[in-house]
DNA sequence: TTGATTAGTTCAATCGATTGAATTTTTTTC
DNA sequence: GAAAAAAATTCAATCGATTGAACTAATCAA
């Protein structure tokens, strides 16, 4: 089928793929003194090299990266794992990473698990098919097991996680201090004069989300704040999980004044079912969400919530990366770099007191 | 560098690359007995086809990407250029785009262009560089030229289209049919009884909002309403430019009674203002948004928009590339799929009368 | 038994660039 | 002007899989 194809362009006189030895051919010289002369290797002269630089151009020859990456073993691509990129953190991280890599002439090649474990383990599996010279993934919320994770390692190849990490995998990580944010927003939430404080959080399996709520212990206990267990709710963290959660809480006898959504979207589901029911936000009901999502200031009143500050941390795993690249005798261990976040006080949580 | 790390990598035996070698060593054939065993080719016994895929599974296989690449010509990857994935519309657009790619052995590898000319050019060159098999893209806001795109045709790549399409490439293109929308658009504001209808637009040189404008216009015409060229106002679609329209557009002496947005965002902004300054909303003031970003049903009054069906475009837009792979002997040419898009009547927009 | 078929493999070239060693060319030194 | 040193280039193997042609067995017909 394809080599019809190719047959026919041959024909069409179309296919005018330029290689080194087009170049050598005009030049008068072997394909390798090309390839030097291209790859500015010392043992070249100056004239040589820029006879070259020119037929390039003349010639318009673009290098056939396949079969430098073949020779070279290295297909200067870098596979990037997210669960999801329809949100904004997730978006700008990708946006960082990306930038800084094509900086340093790597290609991304993006795979979505949309949560699912099973998308995951055929991800990595594709990704090291096409020999990527490295894996940033942030894991999705269905993986317990991360054999397939292992397997990156095994192979030799370079992996960074982001946001969503795992400690026992022994590579690098670049997240948020996740505990202490809990810690801040309590915090803010007791000067509030805040003090049955429910938490919505995500599924606690997760890492991350097994620190918020152990930040969010600590922090009640640091208050002298009872623990109350079922103030603690598990959910996907999506809008419609906030507002049956928020619903249900409005039910109990004894109604929390404050809510941390370990979300934005599900701040927002939980500030919805609030504004319908006319309940005062935040007089009556304080309210925090997580992620900083652009969403978050629409509403009136705007959601406080935590700035992850995404840009840095697809800088830092991109970065964290091309250390790894660059150092491939360094041990690979756990190395965590975790980056500030920081507490945007608005409105849905300011009592004016 | 990397040889050092090669020859490490050798050194403690955790290289364990199996190659076809390696499986014809263990099983006494050759190279390319084993080649044609993995590709199911005819003339390779039974027996020997089962006992290359038992070795297969023994050594742990996994066939070299870039060198059969590079043998066939064909790299397998789809290069994806778009101008952001931080909208709902692109990040399902893309999540459609990939799942069909990838059922069909294809990877796609992402370029956003961030709207700008300059990082677009870049990506074409980089991608085609690449030697993808394929390029589907929306064209960037700042594009007016083409001559990137013309390389891409000329280079013999199929090239795909999508949303912000292009006539003059003469290309498959997918989208739309934008012209129909303004129509029902200002069909169902009249029918709401509105009878000065603002525009806020995207920058007119692109293509689809020259469409809508163009639809805007004539379906003025058709209800014999009296086109008023000030109240076409071009705009980035971003949420503060729809705040500063909506602004100036309070601020006329004679204000208009219903704005349609060319994009969600800059709906949102507009009715951000409008409840600012407490106009009732549709009642004073309809309005009508575009692409149903999920934020639209999160505002009271909820915002009626266009839905795009953006799963159906990432869907058809793949399927366009594969049948172009299929037949590549097909003549290029214009080769527009329309899709349906419907109108969305929500609160912010339905008068009850 | 010989010649013709067919099945099953192997051979050898190829994709295009890279690279260390070898060779040729040029320059320098005595 | 010959020998030595330095510079520039060529040689040839390589990365790993693919593929058409060639070759060897085994099977069948006459």
């Amino acid at each position: 089928m394809f080599n019809r194809w190719n047959k026919c362009r041959k024909k069409l006189e179309i296919k005018k793929k330029t290689t080194i030895k087009d170049i050598a051919t005009l030049l008068g010289l072997t394909p390798s003194a090309v390839s030097k002369a291209l790859n500015d290797h010392p043992r070249i002269s100056q004239k040589t090299k820029a006879a070259v630089q020119e037929a390039v151009i003349q010639l318009n020859y673009q290098p056939n990266y396949l079969s430098s990456a073949l020779r070279k073993g290295k297909s200067n691509l870098v596979g990037l794992i997210v669960p999801r990129i329809n949100t904004h953190f997730y978006a700008s991280v990708i946006e960082n990473i990306e930038a800084i890599l094509n900086k340093n002439g790597y290609n991304v090649i993006m795979a979505q698990t949309n949560e699912s474990y099973k998308k995951e383990c055929q991800s990595i599996y594709t990704l090291l098919n096409i020999q990527v010279d490295g894996i940033i993934a942030s894991i999705a919320s269905e993986t317990v097991d991360f054999e397939f994770y292992r397997k990156i390692k095994q192979k030799g190849v370079p992996l960074v996680l982001f946001d969503r990490g795992e400690n026992d995998l022994e590579v690098d990580y670049v997240g948020i201090d996740d505990y202490n944010c809990s810690q801040l927003i309590v915090e803010h939430l007791v000067q509030q004069n805040c003090s049955r404080i429910a938490h919505i959080t995500g599924f606690s399996h997760t890492r991350i989300f097994k620190n918020r709520i152990r930040g969010f212990r600590d922090a009640l206990q640091k208050w002298e704040l009872p623990v109350e267990e079922d103030l603690i709710i598990e959910s996907n963290l999506q809008i419609e999980d906030g507002r049956r959660i928020m619903a249900s809480l409005l039910n109990r006898k004894q109604r929390p004044d404050a809510v941390y959504a370990a979300s934005d979207n599900a701040a927002l589901g939980a500030l919805q079912v609030l504004l319908e029911k006319g309940i005062k936000v935040p007089e009556e009901m304080a309210l925090v969400g997580f992620g900083n999502e652009p969403f978050s200031t629409i509403m009136k009143p705007e959601i406080s919530t935590i700035n992850q500050f995404s840009a840095d941390i697809g800088k830092e795993a991109a970065l964290a990366f091309l250390e790894r690249i660059k150092h491939p005798e360094k041990k690979v261990m756990l190395n965590k770099i975790i980056l500030d976040a920081a507490l945007l006080v608005r409105n849905s949580s300011k009592r004016g007191n």
